[in-house]
RNA sequence: GCCGGGGUAGCUCAGGGGUAGAGCAACGCACUCGUAAUGCGUAGGUCGCGGGUUCAAAUCCCGCCUCCGGCUCCA
């Protein structure tokens, strides 16, 4: 019997029922059956030799693509478990799928793996791919899968699974053999191991059971793997760049902030240069907010259990927040629970109410740069990412329903334009709708997520949607960069809100002076100050546009002789708003010279002799390595004064 | 919070029951230098904190703090 393959450029092919993906991918060339992983049949994976027994469209897909490392590091996790399973007898395994960059299997075992472990299991792992034993596909019946896998109770929890998504379909599930291992999945396979060309064990770590404190802690291994030798060498060195960015390294080494044990975790201090980029960022921020028809208010950091009740925060928001503090307990009574604020929106409403509002002031834009206060657990804080502390370029619109279209829109387009202000110019935005639980009115939410569909469309923003991922009082739009490395960093934020108003009764007085309820949106475009800054640091590598260099030019005399004169620089180059630093220590030019370079410094000028006679200097501008020789000052401090002024 | 790995000079790290080590940085002296490290010298440590074992603890044991990598959550 003959059917006839479709192939993705539209052609047809005939071929016998029992043709298979490799062979297709052959006929189309060699190197396409050499780079073949896998094909899909009318969508769904298959294995290059699964049988395909009908009509169908089938493309190729090769291993230099994400579905084609998809598939490779799928198999290296099934390499690795059997690995795992030869070397360490009693283990039993849970779930190992492919992820962003490589794969990890988690385990059930006696002790928890050592570092040295890793390298044993991965030495196994080479002998099975040495050894190229093939990937044989079967399908098991419910009843024989869990009989099958009676020892290990994690797959027998899969299997019974409705909802587990590991190979099960239907009334039969897939298993793969390798030589003696067996596993639960879907797959596709490599055709053999030893197709695996390039893979690294990473490290070793404890995982709850799908995710939840309440279930047994699993031990995962993570892994690596690629299509080829040069792609993995690749990855790794794209990890050793990101670790030379690492903002805590790169905190101490331009001496920006740091971590001190004495403070407690979670806790900055600013240095002087740190503070002094912190405050270009803030600068930034309160100019433009203040062009864009925002208000500037502050508010304190603590308030009345009383306020957090209505709004919500003490049931809601309880875990994340600093514990209540008694005061003013008198001699016999019972004083009174004040809490740190853990967010700035109940003060903004307070300025609100502050007294009768009307249509004519919305909408009325609060905005402040509010220092904000949540209890983390100890083992999520991260550097300047993830703080006990943190500051929010924070603001809450009070807006009519039927200007909170054209104020999203306006927006969204004030949130871009600061992003890319700072150097960011890959977006990526997510519009997260109603959930299950949620307050205000249905009508009110389908229109409030329409206008940030549209404000996303016109705003040319691609965006996915995330049904149901809303908070429970409004949609909102989350918006990710990508930095240098390509790594995804959710930044802004816009909420709709419709509960807060309501629980604080919010009111304005319409034209025709009735009362209405106004809508809330609360936005935060840098997210939080402190990560931010920590993003910046590893976008930039340290190497801050000059706007924001902490030193935005140093100046290096040739010999003693010349340290009055770069000092007048110095001194010219403040006045000009520049920030400047005159190196006169007792040291060569070339060590001056380097110290400068490694600060990242935007500008280095050197004076000698020739420039004392002539009023010139030498400039040596960052990531150039020829300088220019005797350039007028005049024109060093205008062109100075020009690389340093921000953006707006 | 849980699992694993760390904490020795400002930084990066070696050492491992019996007088605490290196490189860089710092400080001093000499050198006065034209685009990525001048030379010589000096100083610097309750070996994260507390308790225990021991004749003796930086080293072994216990507890705590803190950092790193994950789990979970999010700015």
């Amino acid at each position: 019997m003959s059917i006839t393959i479709t192939l993705p450029d539209g052609s047809n092919r005939q071929y016998d029922a029992s043709t298979t993906g490799y062979q297709i991918a052959s006929d189309i060339g060699p190197r396409l059956a050499s780079a073949a992983v896998a094909v899909t049949v009318d969508g769904e994976p298959y294995d290059l030799h699964r049988p395909i027994d009908r009509n169908a469209s089938v493309s190729v897909i090769t291993e230099n693509t994400e579905a084609g490392r998809h598939v490779i590091r799928h198999s290296a996790a099934h390499i690795m478990a059997q690995a795992v399973l030869d070397l360490f007898p009693g283990a039993t395994f849970a779930i190992g799928p492919a992820i962003d960059d490589g794969f990890y299997y988690d385990f059930s075992v006696e002790r928890p793996f050592a570092p040295d472990d890793l390298n044993a299991i991965e030495d196994r792992m080479a002998e099975i791919v040495a050894a190229d034993q093939p990937f044989e596909r079967s399908e098991l019946s419910i009843a024989e899968a869990l009989e099958t896998f009676a020892d290990h109770p994690f797959k027998v929890e899969i299997i019974k699974g409705v909802d587990a998504d590991e190979g099960v379909a239907g009334d039969t599930v897939s298993t793969y053999r390798n030589d003696g291992f067996l596993d639960l999945c879907r797959g596709p396979h490599l055709p053999s191991t030893g197709r695996l060309k390039a893979f690294q064990l990473m490290r070793a770590a404890g995982a709850y059971w799908r995710g939840n404190e309440d279930n047994p802690q699993l031990q995962r291994i993570y892994g690596t793997a690629w299509e080829s030798k040069k792609a993995l060498d690749d990855y790794l060195n794209m990890l050793e760049e990101a670790s030379k960015r690492d903002h805590r390294r790169l905190g101490v080494d331009l001496d920006l902030y740091s971590f001190p044990s004495e403070l407690g975790a979670g806790l900055a201090v600013w240095h002087p240069k740190g503070g002094t980029l912190r405050r270009a960022v803030e600068d930034y921020s309160r100019r433009t907010h203040a062009a864009h028809g925002y208000e500037h208010v502050m508010s304190p950091h603590l308030a009345k259990a009383d306020l957090w009740e209505t709004s919500g925060h003490v049931n809601f928001y309880r875990d994340a927040m600093y514990p209540a503090m008694e005061l003013d307990r008198g001699s016999h009574g019972k004083g009174q629970d004040y809490f740190v604020k853990p967010m700035n929106c109940p003060f903004h409403i307070l300025i609100y109410k502050a007294r009768s509002r009307s249509y004519r002031e919305l909408p009325l834009r609060l905005f402040e740069l509010g220092t904000v206060y949540r209890y983390e657990r100890s083992g999520v804080l991260h550097g300047l990412m993830r703080v006990r502390g943190f500051t929010q370029d924070d603001s809450h619109i009070f807006t009519t329903e039927e200007d909170l279209a054209d104020e999203l829109q306006r927006l969204l387009d004030f949130v871009l334009m600061v992003l890319r202000d700072f150097g960011f110019d890959e977006f990526e935005a997510d519009l997260s709708t109603r959930p299950e639980k949620y307050v205000g009115d249905p009508d009110m939410w389908e229109r409030a997520e329409a206008y940030l569909a549209s404000a996303l469309e016109t705003a040319d923003l691609s965006y996915q949607l995330a049904p149901g991922e809303g908070a429970f009082y409004g949609p909102k739009i989350d918006i990710h960069i990508k930095d240098a490395l390509g790594r995804r960093w959710q930044l802004s934020t816009i909420q709709v809100d419709f509960g807060q108003p309501e629980n604080f009764e919010l009111e304005y007085a319409t034209n025709e002076n009735t009362r209405k309820r106004p809508v809330m949106v609360h936005r935060a475009l840098l997210g939080s100050v402190e990560r931010f800054i920590g993003i910046l640091v590893e976008h930039h590598a340290g190497a801050f546009p000059a706007w924001l260099s902490p030193v935005q030019a140093t100046v290096v005399p040739v010999a003693d002789r010349h340290n009055e004169y770069a000092t007048a620089i110095g001194d010219r180059l403040v006045e000009a708003g520049v920030r400047v630093e005159v190196d006169t220590a007792d040291e060569t030019v070339g060590e001056k010279l380097r110290n400068a370079i490694t600060q990242k410094t935007p500008a280095i000028l050197v004076v000698g002799d020739n420039d004392v006679e002539n009023k010139t200097a030498g400039v040596r501008m960052r990531g150039e390595d020829k300088e220019a020789r005797g350039v007028p000052i005049e024109k060093v401090i205008a062109d100075l004064v020009e690389l340093v002024a921000p953006p707006r």
